[in-house]
RNA sequence: GGGCCGUUAGCUCAGUUCGGUAGAGCAGUUGACUUUUAAUCAAUUGGUCACCGGUUCAAAUCCGGUACGGCCCA
């Protein structure tokens, strides 16, 4: 049943011929001291003539990527994590034990290779060899040369060769690595601590969403995988922190699309004394800074999309939004069996007694939300979607939040936050009767956090921003799966086991 | 959840319309070749056509189902 492809019982036979030939094939007494980029950065633009003046000797390694043989010599390409560099691999040079050992290497190998600089008559820098050894033995042959891989299953349920294979994926995380440094130092710079809570929570809050559930052994108690840090944060302001920030994975147990994993990485971050409309202000200073640190330009092109994230960015309430993109008329949105009417119109399921908020914004979410393709911020949300949000000062039916939209995707969602215990009290009751009429996302009542509530929460404003999404802006990646190294799929039965 | 599309050699893909011995390029193997870079030249190996079932003298191809993936919609 363990038929191997031909492919790799030749390998095998490879293997041991290099073995009786005396040839480790794992080796780890290699010294490296230079990589393909700093060498061609040093060199590339030398002559034939400069490089003999050079007494230098180079080591590198990397994976051989190529051979071109031409019986006594051989050309090789060599790739480590910065690029390539080609080498000249001649029987004369290296000796002839070594040249027909060499001559058993594989495209896919890890190698070691020394000598000086020359440039070929065609102009590129080479490492013309004087020792060439093998690493590592790669028993499994990597992808064509030329197409690569492309089958975009194969590439995200075998990330190491896609990696290999595909350059701009190496470019894509060593982006996201630098808006992550980036954002971390923006917020540092502002004063914020950096912090750690909980993963595992007791009870699944700070959102509305599905938790994924697990449970303790010694203890004997359910656990859920947080939905979001929020309540965990805010206690830390009660606690006199002041300013903190996480940067870490959330989970949600829902669908999968091309925005959408199940977990995924969000920056959440709260501020005592400030307001919902401070945090506008810093969301588009950070993300102007990382777009300008990054791609060097406010005038980004997103999926062929030019976007213009000059500041100041649009403003619009959830209500403004649905005037702004359908018919609908002003006492559609203030009278609920008017909104629910023009919501099933829209062909979306509306119960009879569904509060008039939860209507507004599916109505939003319906006609507006997709059409927010330059930056957006939506503000006044509506009090029974919002339960962990202050009250307007004007209007106690909606809220002191925005969430902010760049091609039709929320990025950010933030609020002044609701610090009166009480009134937070009565909001969790709220989001209970929703729970009772079968509401799964609805928010539970956390008497804990209420408690905590109690010693006292300074007037606070606090924000989440995804880092995938954000990351996809900023790599122009059409799908969340493209900026996760190692996205979730569904398991992949190998019925030939 | 719904619709459409895809799954054939290690990789990239033809072949499916209209059923009749499973193909190419690259990779691999053998030979030639000391400045090539998708090296070249000659020869050559390699397949559970995703899986299960049905129709048929005969199925990669037609029909039904399943799995996985992609795109669009909700």
């Amino acid at each position: 049943m363990d038929e191997k492809s031909e492919l790799l019982r030749k390998r095998e036979e490879k293997m041991k011929a290099l073995q009786d030939m005396g040839v480790e094939l794992y080796p780890n007494d290699a010294k490296v001291t230079a990589t393909t980029k700093s060498v061609i950065d040093r060199f590339g633009d030398m002559d034939n003539e400069d490089l003999t003046g050079i007494e230098e000797k180079f080591t590198l390694a990397g994976r051989l990527m190529a051979v071109r043989n031409f019986g006594k010599a051989a050309f090789v390409s060599i790739q480590d994590r910065e690029g390539r560099i080609q080498g000249y691999i001649a029987r004369d040079k290296v000796g002839k034990d070594a040249y027909s050992i060499f001559k058993k290497f594989d495209v896919g190998d890890i190698v070691f290779i020394s000598g000086g600089l020359v440039k070929t008559k065609t102009g590129e820098l080479t490492v013309d060899a004087d020792n060439v050894r093998l690493l590592s033995k790669a028993i499994r042959p990597l992808p064509e040369k030329w197409h690569g891989l492309t089958d975009v299953e194969a590439r995200y349920r075998q990330r190491p060769v896609d990696l290999i294979m595909n350059p701009g994926v190496k470019e894509v995380f060593y982006t996201r690595s630098r808006v992550i440094k980036l954002i971390r130092d923006f917020m540092q710079d502002r004063d914020f601590l950096e912090v750690e809570t909980p993963m595992m929570h007791p009870m699944a809050g700070g959102a509305v969403a599905r938790p994924f559930k697990t449970y303790h052994n010694t203890l004997d108690m359910d656990l859920y995988l947080r939905i979001a840090p929020e309540l965990y944060l805010k206690r830390l302001i009660v606690g006199g922190l002041d300013r903190v920030f996480e940067i870490n994975r959330n989970f949600r147990n829902e669908g999968v699309s091309t925005s959408h994993n199940p977990e995924f990485t969000m920056m959440e971050f709260y501020q005592a004394y400030a307001t919902y409309e401070d945090l506008i202000v810093m969301t588009e200073e950070m993300i102007t800074s990382v777009a300008t640190e990054i791609l060097g330009s406010l005038q980004i092109e997103y999926q062929g999309i030019k976007l213009d994230l000059a500041r100041p960015w649009q403003r619009l309430t959830v209500k403004e939004a649905i005037l702004k993109h359908s018919d609908a008329t002003p006492d559609i949105l203030e009278d609920q069996a008017k909104a629910a009417k023009y919501a099933r119109v829209l062909g979306l399921a509306v119960e009879d007694d569904e509060p008039l908020g939860k209507i507004i914004v599916a109505i939003f979410e319906e006609v507006a939300e997709a059409r927010l393709i330059q930056p957006t911020f939506v503000t006044s949300y509506p009090i029974e979607v919002s339960p962990l949000s202050r009250k307007s000062a004007g209007d106690g039916g909606f809220t002191d939040r925005f969430e902010l939209y760049i091609y039709g995707r929320e990025l950010a969602n933030a609020f002044s936050e609701l610090n009166d215990p009480e009134d937070q009290r009565n909001r969790f009751a709220m989001q209970l009767k929703e729970r009772e009429a079968g509401d799964k996302e609805a928010h539970e009542m956390d008497e804990d956090y209420i408690s905590a509530l109690e010693y006292g929460m300074p007037p606070t404003a606090g924000e989440g921003i995804g880092i995938d999404r954000l990351v996809m802006l900023f790599t122009n990646s059409p799908s969340i799966r493209d900026v996760i190294l190692f996205p979730h799929m569904r398991a992949k039965r190998d019925v030939r086991l």
